[in-house]
DNA sequence: CATCGTGTTCAGTCTTGACAAAACAAACCG
DNA sequence: CGGTTTGTTTTGTCAAGACTGAACACGATG
């Protein structure tokens, strides 16, 4: 989905001074790197972990074509990935009123995490069907309790990354969820 | 680490009964192959996931050969990831006195989630450093709290990891973490 | 010692997916 | 209209890694 922008404000995400910017460059390109790799363990493309990390690091809307630059990487890569990152609600895209150019920014997180959540409910249904098709008696007690902790195991994370999601988004710095 | 059982035990994971053993049959392989599926997911190949999914359904032990045969797949092919998971915590390898073969049983769950856990504090600790490598006033407020989120994010998560883990150890079956 | 049983390692094949360059499409501008 | 600018799609290359068959190691056994 595309924003539209009726600020036009100047892009100020070039260089943001230059006085002890050579760590600073250093720090960030690091941190690039490290989601780069994050998302790649997520089965993401590296190149779409590096758009996330460079657009956590730009306070405003980053140009498309500045990006394919600071990534040193094709225009037709940051195509595809900006796509896939936008369908999966992980950054947007946004438009500004008499300019063809498209920019864009992070979406301040969520939508992932309940992909995430998704995919653990999706296991926990799998493990409820198979103990259905468990015959009452034979097989042995031992893989019912066992499909049964499974389940229970599955409910409890896709749970648990809901309540993270409420958790970030309320911005509360607790961080030890069974003690509220 | 080998696991050594003073009890022979017969094996009787072979076929327990032959009654409405059709649609078992067919659910067994279809939690098998969704299993596979989803470690699949998880980076780890796809033939380790269906050996998880099919010592989950077996009772006792099975037998190296065993595994081959059932799930049609090379002798190597099980060797490679029976030491994968065994490194991993995630099955056991056990042997019995006077048997020179190996048996293979699931090692009720732990261990991949502390790892999952771990590597959401890598995260963690890269987005810190990121934070302090950001100047105090340059790049905007911005920057600064999308950091700080992102560090909280990723440490409760790690956390509540830790307390799934918990929670599925103690067999509570209490899936909301909030309201304990 | 020759052989068998059992598991491991090696070498090769095949699949998958990331990435880039180039062709393409579409909107704009003169 | 032709030529730009901007982004997309297509096509091809390359690398990673899963899986296999075959060779191997090694203990047991006649």
């Amino acid at each position: 989905m595309t924003v539209s922008e009726p600020t036009p404000a100047p892009d100020r995400s070039a260089e943001p001074a230059a006085a002890a910017d050579l760590s600073l460059h250093a720090a960030e390109e690091r941190f690039i790197e490290a989601m780069g790799l994050a998302h790649e363990e997520d089965r993401l493309p590296r190149i779409a972990g590096r758009l996330v990390g460079l657009l956590i690091l730009s306070p405003d809307p980053v140009r498309f074509d500045h990006l394919a630059e600071r990534l040193r990487v094709s225009r037709a890569s940051i195509s595809t990935n900006t796509r896939l990152l936008e369908n999966m609600g992980v950054i947007q895209r946004v438009t500004r009123p008499g300019d063809r150019r498209d920019y864009f920014q992070i979406n301040e997180e969520p939508g992932l995490l309940l992909r995430i959540a998704d995919r653990y409910r999706v296991r926990q249904a799998s493990a409820e069907q198979m103990k259905q098709a468990l015959p009452p008696n034979a097989g042995g007690e031992v893989v019912f309790e066992r499909l049964e902790r499974l389940i229970r195991f599955y409910a409890i994370l896709a749970d648990s990354l809901q309540y993270v999601l409420a958790a970030v988004a309320d911005g509360e710095g607790n961080s030890r969820p069974g003690t509220a």
